[in-house]
DNA sequence: GACCCGGGGAGTGGTT
DNA sequence: TAACCACTCCCCGGGT
């Protein structure tokens, strides 16, 4: 725990380098270079070490969350104890690259035309809106993630997906890239790879610089024999487009998700 | 020319 | 076992 402690410290320290003031200078995409070995390694070692402690539920999935799940008429609600206890607020000194794309993240509330269509997807996430890149900060959340008491123990028999670990899922329905991305939208620390643009529409956008990194890591998490490049991960990304899940914006590098496709991933029950 | 985008199509591996 | 799904991989051409 010590160990991954001070592995988390030194995420943080390479994410806030030089502290929030010179965060808060520097775009996303120029910010220093996160390194994704360490995140996938203490990623690894969390889920491997703290699996076996939630025998019925699996520990906080990303670096700087901790979910805690709830059962909500059979769909998986996980929350976002961290953001919603200790909501982040860096400001990144509202110089996202995108910062005039971005608003006031406010809960999606769309209508529901339609059922919950998400039934088939083992967790969502439920995620407060307010958590967005903008609104993220402070490195509080890694102590929370540390005392995970996680009432997660109520979930059966899901715990490997919601674990989310990097290594690749075995013997459990797989990891969808939208899920992947949602995810790493939601992770402080991915921020010099993707974030939001407008988290109230679901438009994130990839970081020019680091997308290549992003992809490494999904295809890392797939366990693919070959390195995930963006261009393959965007063509699968293309391929969401027919599905509707994701559409592409006409702005370079950004995509948003399809409402119904938001709405399940932030497990909204009052929408669904 | 580099980068991004969009699409075709075959292949792969997991799920049902 | 087979059908289906969700990519993965490679390729090409077009646009900026």
């Amino acid at each position: 725990m010590l160990a991954q402690m001070e592995t988390m410290a030194y995420v943080t320290e390479i994410r806030l380098n030089g502290g929030r003031g010179a965060w808060s200078r520097v775009a996303p995409s120029s910010c220093p270079e996160v390194d994704l070995e360490v995140i996938e390694e203490y990623l690894q070692e969390h889920s491997l070490e703290v699996q076996p402690a939630h025998t019925h539920a699996s520990p906080p999935t990303t670096v700087g969350q901790q979910m805690h799940a709830h059962s909500h008429q059979g769909t998986r609600i996980i929350e976002n104890s961290w953001s919603g206890q200790h909501p982040y607020e860096w400001h990144c000194g509202s110089h996202t690259p995108n910062e005039e794309y971005e608003e006031q993240a406010l809960p999606p509330t769309w209508p529901s035309p339609h059922g919950n269509q998400w039934d088939h997807i083992a967790y969502s996430y439920e995620v407060p809106a307010y958590i967005d890149s903008d609104s993220l900060s402070s490195s509080s959340q890694y102590q929370e993630y540390q005392d995970s008491s996680s009432p997660l123990s109520d979930r059966g028999g899901r715990n490997d997906r919601d674990s989310l670990p990097l290594a690749p899922l075995s013997g459990k329905r797989k990891e969808r890239l939208f899920q992947f991305l949602f995810e790493m939208l939601q992770t402080p620390s991915m921020r010099s790879c993707i974030w939001w643009v407008q988290s109230s529409s679901g438009t994130f956008q990839f970081s020019s610089q680091n997308k290549e990194r992003l992809a490494q890591l999904w295809g890392r998490r797939k366990g693919n024999r070959k390195t995930m490049t963006y261009q393959k991960m965007a063509r699968a990304l293309r391929n969401y487009s027919r599905t509707g899940e994701i559409k592409k914006v006409k702005r370079k590098l950004t995509y948003r998700f399809d409402e119904k496709t938001l709405r399940g991933l932030q497990g909204n029950p009052n929408t669904v």
